[in-house]
DNA sequence: AATTTTAACAAAACCGGTTTAACGATAGAA
DNA sequence: TTCTATCGTTAAACCGGTTTTGTTAAAATT
């Protein structure tokens, strides 16, 4: 491999000067800065990457930290990603995928600095020990999602208003007639189940005129499958609970799941159950019938002010706190529809 | 910052020591090693991974390199790294994306190496300049995706069988009754797009009992969005070409742009028009009416052999060369149907 | 003309790790 | 008892860049 000493050495030139040369932090004559790419070329030379780094103290790559055994990225996350890329591209970053296992990385010899120079941490928990170690290291963070409370003053985030969409929607399914809800939720630790069960649960309380009776269901860390959760969930609990009419699910793919139980047992979606979903556009649509009704979250949008804010914080010392509410859009398609009184919910 | 000479002056030992107990290259004594480690948890010290990077001349991160300008992932790309990701998750590896443009990599003060043990490398182009760059340095590297003849024997890669896939869906099409194509291709450098146009050709041609007639387009570079490609196109093309009846296209966006052009011309599918389109499972489902017929490539499966074949590379020394190829299937929805002879192509 | 400033470069120290060579202590072999 | 291995450790060299300091010649100032 070539090494700045060699360039140096075949230019008859310090090292310095061709370090000065490529980075273009001092000035060189034109005559020398021509040599030295000459003879660069000549040899193949491209500086060490990793050296440079060293000594710059900056790698000028953005991490993306994903928690979670056997992560797969769904479209809400591509959408994100392509959110967080594009601002890259425009600001010279690379982005670092980290999905490494917790088991790997506690062990001794793998432990070690992340070799960026800030990350975008994606669906905080409650207790998330994340937050705490980037905050000791003084690793610039930016969330995508709310932090726990604790946090809420000392770290940097991007959110829906998940509180106030699931409020909406929870509104709409009510207007629609609805009085019991299977609520599907993301896994319990997860900052943003405690939001959207609680825009669910004021919505329900304000609304007051009925009683209205609901399950509530965290995805279980065990489970890997959203779409086997979806399914089990919906077909145990409208067996035991068949005056549900509505169902409030955390993804696309729990969504799916509640479909193939309702198919199995002989519901029509939507005149006998309705279905939402906090959902962009799904992959599974072909599977869909009828189109599914959800909320637009602007994954995309979402991945754009996350990777702005975080290069700002970069860019200047000052650490200001930055908090972005992105808004939602609910998307009607055909999965929901006013509650049958006839059947209304009577299946079984 | 906390640096291996601070814990090596708290514990009292060397540097070397320290390093050793970190890397577990060396045997360190138990009573030692607790030290050490007690010492660094107490400083709240981790590895440099820069530092290690530059010592070990190796990072244990695998790139993703993605070509084109202002680049957004589809759910082919997504599919794919996800497939990459199960494969880095097992082997310890991280994934740096590199979608940046070549006018920023190209400038002298951005040249530098890759931060990479290894690449792979998406889209190949006929005459890409990324293969000989890498060649050149020595850098491993993995196309998903056909090179082109001079580098056939120089680089591995994995790629779907396009030649005989697209002859496959071609006959489909002709046993179906039609004659007059259009086929939206991919970018005519991509070699993918060369070789699903001779498999077209070949089928076309092979079929031979009658006379077919075709369209073949290339998106050209200057338009970054495949779906006005593709409206654009099967507007002025069935406008010019009233007897095609079947549209071939290289991407589920692309074919959704097709799908609006027939709206707009009062075209019905799959009735008048048949629409086929090299995709997996499409992110714009809800927008299909009629669901698309089309071909699953298996994106998933092509990154994670991708994947296996790079790492397996860096482990051993000598540099095999390895081609595999990834299976394919039809998925027959109802978007393509037998040419009516009424009315067949006398769209006007 | 003498002095200060500036430009352009060289030499050496440095970034934070790893690795090699050398060494003392202990253990086993001759 | 002496010789040789082995183990655990240290000191110094090294990875490939950047940066600080120092030097010299030319330009600018007084």
């Amino acid at each position: 491999m070539t090494t700045i000493a060699d360039v140096a050495k075949a230019t008859g030139v310090s090292k310095g000067t061709v370090s000065s040369v490529f980075s273009k932090k001092r000035p060189i004559s034109k005559e020398v800065t021509e040599r030295v790419l000459e003879a660069a070329r000549a040899l193949n030379y491209k500086p060490n990457y990793w050296a440079r780094s060293l000594a710059n103290k900056s790698t000028r790559i953005l991490g993306l930290n994903i928690p979670g055994e056997k992560f797969k990225f769904s479209q809400f996350h591509l959408s994100l990603m392509n959110g967080v890329l594009r601002v890259c591209y425009d600001h010279g970053y690379r982005l670092l995928v980290n999905t490494l296992p917790q088991t790997f990385l506690d062990r001794v010899e793998n432990i070690s600095s992340d070799p960026v120079d800030g990350e975008i941490i994606l669906d905080p928990e409650a207790d998330d020990l994340r937050i705490e170690d980037r905050l000791n290291r003084e690793v610039p963070i930016v969330l995508v999602g709310r932090p726990s409370k604790a946090y809420d003053n000392r770290v940097s985030y991007v959110d829906n208003d998940n509180v106030g969409m699931t409020g909406q929607i929870t509104r709409y399914l009510l207007e629609l007639g609805h009085r019991n809800f299977l609520f599907l939720n993301a896994p319990k630790h997860r900052t943003v189940a405690s939001d959207r069960e609680l825009g669910f649960l004021t919505a329900c309380q304000e609304f007051g005129m009925e009683q209205t009776s609901h399950q509530i269901v965290h995805k279980p860390d065990t489970i890997n499958s959203s779409l086997d959760f979806g399914y089990e969930t919906t077909l145990a609990t409208l067996r035991k609970m068949p005056e549900i009419s509505a169902i409030i699910a955390d993804s696309d793919t729990m969504a799916l799941g509640a479909y193939k139980a309702a198919q199995k047992l002989g519901i029509q979606i939507p005149e006998q159950l309705s279905v939402f979903a906090f959902s962009d556009d799904s992959v599974f649509s072909p599977e869909f019938t009828p189109p599914l009704t959800g909320v637009r979250l602007n994954a995309e949008q979402l991945g754009i002010e996350a990777a702005t804010i975080l290069i700002e914080q970069l860019k200047k010392e000052a650490k200001t706190i930055n908090r972005t509410i992105v808004p939602t859009e609910m998307i009607i398609r055909s999965s929901c529809a006013h509650r049958n009184i006839e059947m209304g919910g009577n299946h079984s």
